[in-house]
DNA sequence: CTGTTAGCGCCTTCAA
DNA sequence: TTGAAGGCGCTAACAG
């Protein structure tokens, strides 16, 4: 249509400097004319590369999970790729097929999120793919021999660190730890959380696990053990823990505090509303963008181990206690091994 | 490596019968023996057919918008497709380009949600191209001339008038309904109220604007105006609106029902916990994906709309009020998110 | 500056 | 039952 070759037009809709501007122009002109679009498939063959990232998460619903989607996405659609998504909703099979799909897409990295199979299997199966893993959940003995290459994570040490000095100072003393599931990131906070107690010289952290325990018989534990604030795995636990604190009767900040972790979106409309750790994990998602396309320009197939910041947000579920004159804490506390 | 042609290995991958079955698992054993996975590049270009569908989404980071992404993936993996998705954050170059991107990927077909990008245009700039509208929020005004072909809908109006049914049993009399941005679902969901509330012979309904007026006035405003019940457009709105009232000193569901729409999974969670409408926005993505799927074997480029049914939940904000009997006790059953 | 030639990896005729 | 040849739409080399 506009009366050149199919290079020639090839070359004006890439703006090939070497072609005419006039007769860029002119195809430029004739391709929308006729509504063209290049077929995506047929470049990639010729190129040798998809401009397409894979991102692999458990489960989307989640909103952790969707701001790690989002900051992928709009990353990676900045930079002219397109994502490719798997969600596993954490089954092993499912998140093999995702891995294939992704690899047969020739995708030209992978960032994985969460997710249910071990390093080692993802290694083998994805043998020569380049991987960016976001704040691996294996734990300690599944990361040996990889080390901490490839990862984003979040500084859970720094994060719960932070609560703890800003928590003590507003006069809360006895701290608990409600553990999540057993994976990495809980196993490194609630160290951390030890750590910080003992830094600050208060007394020793008390650890509950929020799935073995029906959920009223652990507000009940908590208040009887003297605790006057705990630190939540997450907001969601932080959250059930607080319907379940308001059923028992049990006031929130008053008798105890309730710290949160992550900080979602309904963290700040709870009621009261949770105070927490905010990580922007939009921002983690777009580190693994970044750690991937770095991979793909050097040419390498490894990246330094990257590490993002949380932020203290106290709200509504903390208090300042140094004010107040509290004569109904409970006295007895028994020095128990744990 | 098995000792035969390139066209029989690719047949014997794709199982078919005219290729002896030793040849077949010969072929296959070396190929994951080289741990090969067929080029969808090449495969796509040779079929002309993407395998792959797209889904533009405004917001992955919005609970909703997560289920749909979910329901919409898992059926689009069933049948051995890729999902592109987009992520717009309601931007309308972010859509657009968003778009063009999944045309030149040549998906199938897109399913589209929420948006900001008019039909028209869209019509306009997807020619040829087949579509589902999840949810359409384009006012009635918009929406004339594309009628509500290939548009997945929620039964506002039923889910409203099972909410009227079931709450005036409870011994609700003056209801008020809280309004969202105005966009279509909005608009059904208040008239539906307005209808019902008259079906049932009860005093007119009062309309409040979330979004026009500050909060804590709204709630004493809805008080004033002796309302016992407000239905709100959906849950963001409904739980934000609980905190504003716990704030005012308004007991929820004593003096003040509340109801929400949509069921996120905070709903169960908040305190008092939210009584709702649940929309299983998984199965709306699934819906789209069918659809879109439909018109590809059909050849076809229209399907007939589609809608799906609410499901009321009553919890702890609304109680049973024809007792004089109060019993303080909520949450009879604890509803698990999941 | 632009056109010609060849090939990306796979699949589908058609012969053998 | 299998191999040989050609083409999908595009781009990278090489002419001219």
């Amino acid at each position: 249509m506009a009366g050149v070759s199919v290079p020639t037009a090839s070359r004006s809709l890439r703006d090939d400097p070497q072609i005419t501007l006039a007769t860029r122009v002119a195809v430029r002109w004739a391709a929308d004319r006729l509504g063209y679009v290049p077929n995506a498939a047929a470049r990639n063959l010729a190129n040798r590369s998809s401009k397409t990232l894979g991102l692999m998460v458990p489960d989307v619903t989640d909103p952790v999970h969707g701001q790690i989607v989002s900051g992928f996405e709009r990353e990676v659609t900045r930079h002219g790729y397109v994502m490719l998504m798997s969600n596993s909703r954490y089954d092993a099979d499912a998140e093999r097929r995702g891995l294939s799909t992704l690899i047969g897409n020739q995708v030209e990295g992978i960032a994985i999120f969460g997710g249910v199979m071990d390093l080692a299997a993802i290694h083998a199966f994805a043998e020569g793919t380049r991987l960016a893993f976001i704040g691996p959940e294996n734990l300690e003995a599944a990361l040996k021999g990889f080390g901490d290459q490839n990862t984003i994570t979040v500084d859970d040490a720094s994060g719960v660190a932070q609560v703890v000095e800003q928590t003590a100072a507003l006069g809360y003393r006895r701290f608990g730890y409600v553990s999540g599931p057993t994976i990495a990131s809980c196993v490194r906070r609630r160290n951390a959380c030890v750590a910080a107690v003992a830094a600050f010289g208060l007394e020793r952290l008390r650890v509950y696990e929020f799935e073995d325990i029906p959920i009223d018989r652990l507000c009940h534990r908590i208040i009887r053990d003297g605790r006057d604030i705990v630190l939540c795995f997450d907001d969601q636990r932080a959250l059930r823990l607080l319907g379940a604190l308001h059923d028992a009767g049990i006031k929130v900040p008053e008798q105890l505090g309730v710290v949160g972790f992550d900080d979602i979106p309904f963290a700040g409309i709870s009621n009261p509303s949770l105070s927490t750790v905010a990580v922007s994990y939009e921002e983690m998602g777009r580190l693994a963008c970044e750690m991937l396309l770095d991979q793909v320009t050097s040419g390498d197939t490894t990246s330094p181990a990257a590490t993002i910041e949380g932020r203290v947000v106290l709200r509504g579920t903390t208090a300042n206690r140094t004010r107040k004159v509290r004569t109904d804490a409970p006295a007895t506390v028994k020095e128990a091994a744990s």
